[in-house]
DNA sequence: CTGCTTATTTATCTATCACTACAGAAAATC
DNA sequence: GATTTTCTGTAGTGATAGATAAATAAGCAG
């Protein structure tokens, strides 16, 4: 049997080009004509490789989920509650404004106000969201058991104490917030932790 | 001279219902047809109204500050630095929660990624921020001169901080966190909060 | 070289976008 | 009632959205 014309583009470079596109203007703001463009494409390519804007979407955001896997592991790794706070919002701080990535992050971006046609892939985002949250919300319930957080504290409260800092400092990001100005703000949000 | 026929519809409860679905859907997300329907009017009425879609937009806009001018006002005569990020952070999940308006923040909402088409509202909601955030400095700055901050406390920081707070609390309540979930929040976030 | 398969290019398709021309309708003025 | 003015509904405008048909090109198998 034949093995047909070979793809002429690198799929993984032209789906990075497109998450940033989506990154930068979401979903709804990302066309055709510019994701064609950033990924040096035409349509056609783009719907035989990726399938359609929805699919070419989802797999940008598996790659950006892809890219932050090892940060997720080395996370929940920390010995404490404390370490895990820190290293999750230190980290975020560096992430969002990666010099060499659009400022702020995909997935937060993909759950404000849009219109129709991007709330399904909005509503998979906040799906993924929630087990995110829950992943936090465990550590820190095995923080209590095992004395590095008191037996007053509340993990769901913290872990949504946690999500929002973040999610306020992606906002920050792409209103113009430098590294400097989020390292302070993650610094003075940990002021608010308990102590052991 | 003559009067003309009289509009048939009352331009403030459109220009209500227009914010609502601009609060919903994003600037870009919000279709004409959408916005006509809601607003009970066919496109000519609208555009010989208000404009345009950016027109619209705001005075959409403009009817939401409006709405939040007496907060603003109220917020910024309380007596301390800490009472002021107090009302500020209960006054903004009584806001980001109100039944009978769409969840989180018009002004965050669209401030966020998108298209070129949405880029210029989107710059000037950045710049009315910013004025936003000098006057909060301003105020925090007072409060040092005035004793109820301590020397050391960073008056910028600490308005980064609690924009931070408000804008996670925004994408928060556009998750479906509740008013209890937030109030939880707002309150763990006042314990970073310097003790004067 | 001849088939077979798949990718690429060009040129579209239909639906919807923001927006408006036009004609008729509703008031005030004369 | 006739005139003037402004609003309203219908029916569109051109532009662009996401998505594709058809023809051609490029590789492999025989």
């Amino acid at each position: 049997m034949a093995m047909g014309r070979p793809r002429e583009f690198d799929t993984d470079t032209a789906l990075d080009r497109a998450m940033e596109v989506f990154w930068q203007k979401g979903y709804e703001g990302a066309s055709l004509a510019e994701l064609t463009k950033a990924m040096g494409i035409n349509p056609p390519s783009l719907y035989a490789a990726f399938g359609n804007k929805e699919a070419l979407f989802r797999k940008a955001f598996d790659k950006y989920a892809a890219e932050k896997e090892a940060f997720f592991d080395e996370l929940y790794r920390q010995p404490t509650a404390r370490a895990v706070a820190e290293f999750y919002l230190r980290g975020a701080v560096t992430y969002l404004t990666d010099p060499k990535r659009p400022k702020g992050c995909l997935a937060i971006n993909n759950t404000m106000a849009c219109g129709d046609s991007a709330d399904r892939i909005r509503q998979e985002l906040l799906a993924k969201r929630a087990i995110g949250e829950a992943r936090m919300r465990e550590r820190l319930e095995r923080a209590k058991r095992e004395g590095d957080l008191p037996e007053t504290a509340d993990a769901a409260a913290l872990t949504r104490y946690l999500s929002t800092v973040l999610q306020g400092m992606a906002v920050q990001a792409l209103g113009g917030a430098t590294r400097e100005d989020l390292t302070q703000v993650a610094e003075l949000a940990m002021k608010a932790w308990p102590s052991t």
